[in-house]
DNA sequence: AGCACGCCGACT
DNA sequence: GTCGGCGTGCTC
């Protein structure tokens, strides 16, 4: 039989081999076939054949698997995120195909009942029906589109993308939802319920491999109409796709920080245009770049209004924590202690917010100035009292709470600089020792089942006072939550980095509404060195779009994004000298362009990352232009030691 | 990315 | 004398 040649996607940094077929596989159709020692699973991809890799080398596929197809939707999508990435393809296909397995059947396959858009009966108001209105005659059409769902917690936004996802259903379409963290859904699975009658299939990493194997094959099929997950989702291998809602569309674990590094919001408008559907962003607290994108007028926008007329927004009080009245020791001023008191006497219930996990973030030697810190990285070690440890947040690296100073040896003179949450819980204690307390971190509040014990704990008003990080800012309403204190406003701020008034401002909004959303009305108190400051201004006054407005000019000034365009590029190395030598080697062959700026090389803010030296390199263009090209034209001419790597991230949210 | 081969330190 | 560290080389 005359054997023909394919073009075969590997899910690996090869990506695409070709490969002798005794037929011609159209692209799309799964393979098995050899790779050095191993047999693994690989997609018939367009790409056409290498003619000049020698016949010799090419081998035969093992086998041809007919269960599924890849679709050209899919495989667009697979190659636009890899070249928009600047990542092998191969490994996007990799995260298309986790889960993927052919050979091992379930002896008992995971059935996914049809959700019921019928199932229940909402009623909306005026203008929330007039949001479903609006976004089902989306769905129904057919073509592409953008839109925001822009109301706060309790503005019934779930409630109205679910009648989107109801008329995906009935056009016999597959609708998909992303949410920032899929571990702490519950609620959101039972209001999913409620509305439809059965659970929709969940995506995560936390799957055991059966759940894994049979909720990709249900995707794949078909027979999983809606799917609820978390960013990897987005490259599940959805037969007949027709909406893809992103809820709290700002949050920033969105991006994907390691292996292929993305942006799923912005992915999904890809996906959505590739595939002609509507995409909904909802938020109550939209990010720059969605606010933008409506501003010039290519996402439409639905506004919310609050269901209830009441519980608007907080009553804002600034503590000046410069003023020498606002604290005798301890990190709560005498203003949040004095609300604290008034509101456990009524019964109602108080949280405090601080975005810091721990007892103190470091620990210093008062006797020679020695300060704590990780062997493997350049921070400083965190110490924490439950379990009792010195701990880095970036590596993970633990070790015991020194009794003496490990550089001068002295007994007792290492002293808690700062606050974490734990600390705060103990100066509760001291001033409030009836109260009855619960720490919030996700040291303490590791899964889903906790999380609901907790919310339910403080739903039955077991607990008087809850003190966390920003695991609080979501979830559900507690309607005898009266009192938000913020215990260090400016905690974010500083630092260069390009968002960080942006997701302090949207943090801190989220986070004083918790107060009031209920019959009493609730009252945030803020704790700042900075009360100038715009973020802490704009929060005071409620104002999202003149807080929005300033941040824009601020960017456009700069050329920063979304008016501009930017990409990080990372050399890190164990080799200090090495590393360093690549970076200066990088920048010399940096090409001149008109709108385009090379930054750097500098140390990056955290030199050290778990053993390994780093400088960042910063390149900024002009929107017109397309970086990657120019990226890719530039890292090709030099050759660089193999103990060396680069990672490119384009549209970068972290600068550490 | 895996997975091999390959050349130098602490153990039965 | 071996087990094993991870440096570099290869996979259609």
């Amino acid at each position: 039989m005359k054997m023909q040649k394919i073009s075969v996607l590997l899910p690996n940094p090869f990506g695409i081999c070709t490969y002798f077929a005794e037929e011609n596989l159209m692209p799309g159709r799964f393979v098995q076939v050899p790779f050095g020692r191993t047999h693994i699973l690989g997609v018939v991809w367009d790409t056409p054949i290498d003619e000049s890799f020698p016949d010799n080398k090419i081998k035969p596929i093992d086998k041809m698997i007919d269960d599924f197809q890849l679709s050209k939707e899919n495989r667009s999508f697979i190659d636009w995120v890899a070249s928009y990435t600047l990542s092998p393809p191969g490994l996007v296909l990799k995260m298309a195909l986790t889960g993927a397995e052919f050979d091992k059947k379930s002896r008992q396959p995971l059935s996914f009942l049809p959700p019921i858009p019928g199932h229940a009966e909402v009623s909306f108001s005026s203008s929330q029906q007039k949001a479903v209105d609006d976004l089902t005659r989306q769905v129904k059409q057919n073509t592409f589109s953008v839109t925001l769902l822009d109301g706060v917690t309790g503005s019934g936004k779930t409630e109205v993308y679910f009648e989107a996802i109801a008329e995906a259903i009935r056009q016999g379409r597959q609708a998909l939802i992303l949410l920032p963290e899929i571990t702490l859904t519950t609620a959101w699975l039972k209001r999913f319920e409620k509305r439809f009658g059965v659970q929709p299939a969940c995506w995560h990493s936390g799957l055991t491999p059966k759940t894994r194997r049979d909720t990709w094959q249900a995707v794949a099929n078909g027979s999983a109409q809606v799917v609820v997950g978390a960013r990897s989702a987005l490259f599940l291998p959805f037969q007949k796709l027709g909406l893809i809602v992103v809820d709290e569309e700002h949050d920033s674990s969105y991006k994907q920080e390691d292996g292929v590094l993305y942006q799923a919001r912005d992915m999904a408008v890809v996906r959505a245009r590739l595939g002609s559907f509507s995409v909904i962003l909802a938020s109550a607290t939209p990010s720059l770049e969605t606010y933008c994108n409506v501003k010039s007028g290519r996402y439409q926008r639905l506004v919310l209004p609050e269901r209830f007329q009441d519980a608007v927004l907080p009553e804002m009080t600034l503590v000046d924590m410069r003023s020498k009245e606002a604290k005798e020791k301890g990190f709560l001023s005498i203003a949040l202690k004095s609300a604290i008191a008034e509101t456990l006497q009524v019964h109602q219930q108080v949280l405090l917010f601080l975005n810091r996990r721990g007892y103190a973030p470091m620990r210093l030697c008062r006797a020679c100035g020695e300060k704590l810190v990780c062997p493997h990285c350049s921070v400083f070690l965190t110490e924490h009292h439950h379990p009792a440890a010195m701990v880095c947040h970036q590596c993970g690296y633990t070790r015991s709470i020194p009794t003496k100073c490990p550089a001068c040896g002295e007994e007792g003179t290492l002293i808690s600089c700062g606050p974490g949450v734990e600390r705060i819980a103990e100066e509760v204690a001291e001033v409030f020792p009836l109260a009855r307390t619960a720490v919030i971190t996700s040291d303490t509040v590791s899964n889903a089942s906790a999380f609901d014990a907790l919310c339910g704990q403080l739903a039955s008003g077991e607990v008087d006072i809850l003190i966390g990080t920003q695991m609080l800012a979501k979830g559900h309403n507690f309607p005898n939550l009266t009192l938000v204190g913020i215990v260090d406003a400016d905690f974010g701020l500083s630092g260069g980095d390009l968002r960080a008034s942006e997701r302090t401002f949207q943090l801190l909004q989220q986070v004083s509404g918790r107060a009031g959303r209920s019959v009493h009305k609730g009252r945030a108190f803020i704790q700042t060195y900075s009360p100038q400051n715009l973020v802490i201004q704009a929060l005071l006054k409620g104002d999202r779009d003149v807080f929005m407005e300033t941040e824009i000019q601020a960017r456009q000034l700069l050329g920063m994004p979304p008016f501009g365009r930017l990409a990080a590029i990372i050399i890190s190395a164990g080799n200090e000298q090495l590393c360093q030598r690549a970076a200066k080697a990088l920048i010399s062959k940096a090409p001149f362009l008109n709108g385009v700026e090379f930054l750097g090389p500098v140390q990056a803010p955290i030199y050290q990352l778990r053993g390994k030296y780093r400088w960042r390199i910063l390149v900024k263009s002009e929107k017109t232009i397309r970086l990657q090209t120019i990226l890719t034209t530039w890292l090709a001419q030099l050759k660089l030691p193999s103990s060396v790597t680069i990672r490119i991230d384009i549209d970068p949210y972290s600068f550490f």
